[in-house]
DNA sequence: TATAATTTAAGACTAAGTCTAAAATCAGGC
DNA sequence: GCCTGATTTTAGACTTAGTCTTAAATTATA
């Protein structure tokens, strides 16, 4: 709480009830929710928050790089508070995303690709979660 | 365009003039078009083509086996002709996708994560097309 | 406390996509 | 070549994700 206040100053985000409590969620969220399954999750703790709000809130910490944006799932963005280089998981029946550790994977040659100027890369992998 | 009627038909799709001009663009585009910017070229052979006839008519290739979706750009699926399993690169700046030969990129350990049962992967880079 | 700057909220608006129901087209049997 | 039932197309309504606008509320500062 207190140390969400710190981040969001350190990030040159002025804390208000409505930020905090957006971030205070998003970092602490080890799924990959959209805008609007955010907006409804801080409702319950802040109960007047309107979804402009909690837009510009999730995309002010995308443009500061406390979470990240990512293109994994159809028709909606969602976030990631896990903002380093990490792969992805995609559950074909469920649609949930897993992370997946950056080392857990190795890929080769991505860095030498002839026209292409590679700033980033992840594997996106799609299947089903393994009955444990 | 025989071929074209030949291979919707093997695909048991009935062939009409709509499916006809949608299938010829889409399979032989090597842009990865939206269904928006696939309806506004298939009007220009076609004109009187609707807005839902272009949506069915891609959705139905793709449950054909024709082409494919891929969730790659922000706010909207793409359709991408080609159906073999490669890569893809996204220019940051202009958002183009670009294709990234399966071959062009080593990829190991994606099939024994615990946990996981992967059926299919990808790895997606994101950066600056290169000037040549 | 007064003032200016920032932030919030509600709802209008836009864009991507699906759904509906009536009209048009098509295929098979006569 | 027609009749009939099945399939397809169309226009527009509808839904959902997301942005924009503007007035009101809050916050920082002096
Ligand atoms: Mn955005
Ligand atoms: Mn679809
Ligand atoms: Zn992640
Ligand atoms: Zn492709």
């Amino acid at each position: 709480m207190t140390d969400t206040i710190d981040l969001l100053r350190q990030s040159g985000i002025q804390p208000t009830p409505q930020r905090i409590a957006v971030a205070e969620f998003i970092l602490g969220s080890k799924t990959h929710p959209s805008a609007d399954e955010v907006f409804v999750m801080v409702r319950q703790t802040c109960p007047t928050v309107s979804r402009a709000t909690v837009y510009n809130t999730l995309n002010l910490l995308v443009e500061k790089g406390l979470i990240r944006q990512q293109v994994l799932r159809e028709g909606t963005i969602i976030f990631d508070s896990h903002v380093a280089a990490h792969h992805h998981f995609v559950d074909e029946e469920t649609g949930e995303i897993h992370d997946v550790p950056w080392d857990a994977v190795q890929v080769s040659g991505a860095e030498k690709l002839i026209g292409f100027e590679v700033h980033e890369f992840q594997v996106v992998m799609r299947g089903r979660l393994r009955a444990k």
